[in-house]
DNA sequence: GCAAAAGTGTTAGGTATACACCCATGC
DNA sequence: GCATGGGTGTATACCTAACACTTTTGC
């Protein structure tokens, strides 16, 4: 079956998708970004990676793969998510771009082994201004991270594979920005019933060796409040 | 300042707008419909109202008017926000569309003021096949609708503006399909301090007469969890 | 033996739940 | 006076929040 064009004239907007992609590295929160090259309003400002979507494409196709072409970000690596689309008639400067946005999360590993000059990992404390209307997108990605944070397990997609639950509990306090009890985080995330002893433990640490925790399932799911 | 179009080749989707709309008639919950006709492959199968984003409109603006237009809901009567963009390739088969989908909320006078023969209210329940990937943008607007009653003050558009605390009670009970106790209820919502007696009562009915509450603030607001 | 982080329980206060009867009104 | 829905309080169970010391390891 061949889709056909809808009339010229309806086909004013080109479409595209961004991507908040979220990381922590050294215990803060990050974002990628990469700098804009569309002159003449934004030359060297950073935004966050993205692109049109082609006419084989979905959305989440498109993301995914300007994920990897843009930002050598491969969809194994990244959790992503629709956010929220922006259509502001300037939001580019030069040509009607509606924007389908979306945040993703990815684990520390990644960025670790993250080998890509033309993309930075920037701790979201110094993000300044953005290119289009990615400060916008940025407010509604980070109130996106926390609401999921409280009520569902994206936090393993923040975490390596094998965690402790101090890590664990490091991913909340840095996401929400707030201290948290030990004891009551541990009691509240064992009630949960979504991580699980992996029986290993942590090696090469200079202090008592933390038991090494896994979420039991591979996807998100929804959960009581955690905090 | 003039918008440009992209380049023709990069425009080949049209990009629309659907909008779900909620309120309660006779204690059920309904959703505004509109029989499509879109031969060969949609033709009187009812779908949610919506239709193309203009060149010169948001989003946001092209809901506003497809709901004036299409259905006769002025913006002023509803309360309509962004639910999720839907970009499957044959989601319209006979042209790409990519479609942002909205949920809206109307109170219940505007629906028994309701006079449009083209469109109808038809209780959730008796939904049936949709048009287009219309039964998937039911299901998240349905869970969106749920997630928002517990954690805002959205009822209150489901609400005329002076309502018993038995009718806002009802519409946490025919929206979550579940029964609630009455004095906890009550205890509850007095509790959030979200709505205030009117000093006024119910006229007109054959018992005893209710008190009339109405919300403190006309905006929807952020809340812990009400049920 | 010291520095560093891991691990672990109890108490008190507050919140959620379960539950039943009298009241005001119209007819 | 009866039918209808309005309005109210208490006791219990549960959950949350606050809080400090001992343990294990590397150096």
């Amino acid at each position: 079956m061949s889709m056909k064009k809808a009339p010229e004239e309806l086909r004013f907007a080109a479409m595209a998708v961004d991507a908040v992609i979220f990381g922590i590295v050294d215990k803060k929160l990050h974002v990628l970004v990469q700098n804009v090259v569309r002159p003449p309003h934004y030359v060297n400002m950073p935004g966050f990676p993205g692109g049109l979507i082609d006419k084989t494409e979905t959305a989440e196709d498109a993301v995914e793969r300007h994920l990897d072409e843009k930002v050598h970000l491969p969809v194994k690596d990244v959790y992503v998510e629709q956010l929220y689309t922006f259509s502001e008639i300037n939001r580019d400067k030069r040509n009607r771009v509606i924007s389908v946005g979306y945040i993703g999360c990815v684990k520390p590993d990644v960025i670790q082994a993250y080998d890509y000059d033309d993309a930075t990992w920037i701790p979201v404390k110094k993000l300044g201004k953005l290119a289009y209307d990615h400060d916008d997108m940025y407010a509604k990605a980070t109130a996106r991270l926390r609401g999921k944070l409280s009520y569902t397990t994206v936090a393993q997609f923040l975490l390596p594979n094998n965690f402790t639950l101090t890590e664990l509990q490091e991913v909340y306090e840095i996401v929400l920005g707030t201290d948290l009890d030990k004891r009551n985080f541990r009691k509240k995330i064992l009630a949960l019933d979504v991580v699980k002893e992996t029986g290993r433990m942590q090696e090469g640490v200079k202090n008592r060796p933390a038991a090494l925790y896994t979420f039991k399932s591979k996807t998100i799911k929804e959960l009581p409040p955690v905090v």
